[in-house]
DNA sequence: CAGCATCCAGCTTGATACTG
DNA sequence: CAGTATCAAGCTGGATGCTG
């Protein structure tokens, strides 16, 4: 039983606090809203699928990258990787029951913010057009 | 009034799909989650907040980031920023009400995830035992 | 199909120094 | 206090080639 970083810090009082340099959720939180795991995680929520399924479906994933994003989310424990020893290989990738649960406070925000575009853009423009368009 | 990329892809019924290749939510998506950007819209929850005073809260953040950070969520809309000329100057940032809208669906998936570390962390250990502690 | 290994360009980031 | 400017370094991520 190691005791994390955050967990001893008389400063907060939440157990793991994100806000806390060193706390294993900050690298969680990053695993599940980064660049390729916020969509992975949003294409999975959709059913189990097979490796090239998703990439087709999170746009412009690499294979690399895609692969190093399923590590990571099976690691943290967000993603099942089912593998069946036929020929062709085939492979499923599903949301364990924490993953659905994250998924869906993730697409909560996806959605607000697909839902709210015009308004960021129309923000933009009157930032870009305040500075002369920089 | 540009039509993005993602508005007239037959593929998609949404709007605004994130999951699409070219779509400039996925842009806001990644400065709201991003490393910084998430911690810092989560900070701003907690009410107004000067440059420095925000900088301790987000530990670990530089001067540099976190000014980077605050421009892209202030050209999105998601924050404001309202300067005082005195001397010294002083600068308070808050959130946009759309601003906390977000925040409040990014801090429901933060909780999520500082409530369910145990299990995360469990996981990570069969993930490493299981494949030998690499 | 489902990946891993390698190479390397370039973007991101952190330190440091300086301005108003 | 609230930043901007500059620079080096390191990590990200894409392309390519190979395995089972």
């Amino acid at each position: 039983m190691e005791t994390p970083a955050c967990t001893d810090t008389g400063t907060s009082e939440q157990p793991f606090d994100v806000f806390a340099r060193a706390c294993p959720s900050r690298e969680t939180l990053e695993h599940v809203t980064g660049r390729w795991g916020s969509l992975t995680v949003g294409a999975l929520r959709e059913g189990p699928s097979r490796f090239n399924e998703l990439r087709r479906r999170v746009e412009g994933v690499s294979e690399k990258m895609l692969s190093q994003t399923l590590h990571a989310l099976e690691r943290d424990g967000i993603v099942n990787r089912e593998a069946q020893p036929t020929n062709p290989p085939r492979v499923d990738y599903e949301l364990t029951p924490l993953g659905i649960e994250v998924a869906d406070r993730l697409l909560a925000l996806i959605h607000h913010l697909e839902e709210n575009m015009t308004a960021v853009l129309a923000a933009r423009e009157t930032y870009d057009g305040t500075r002369g368009g920089r």
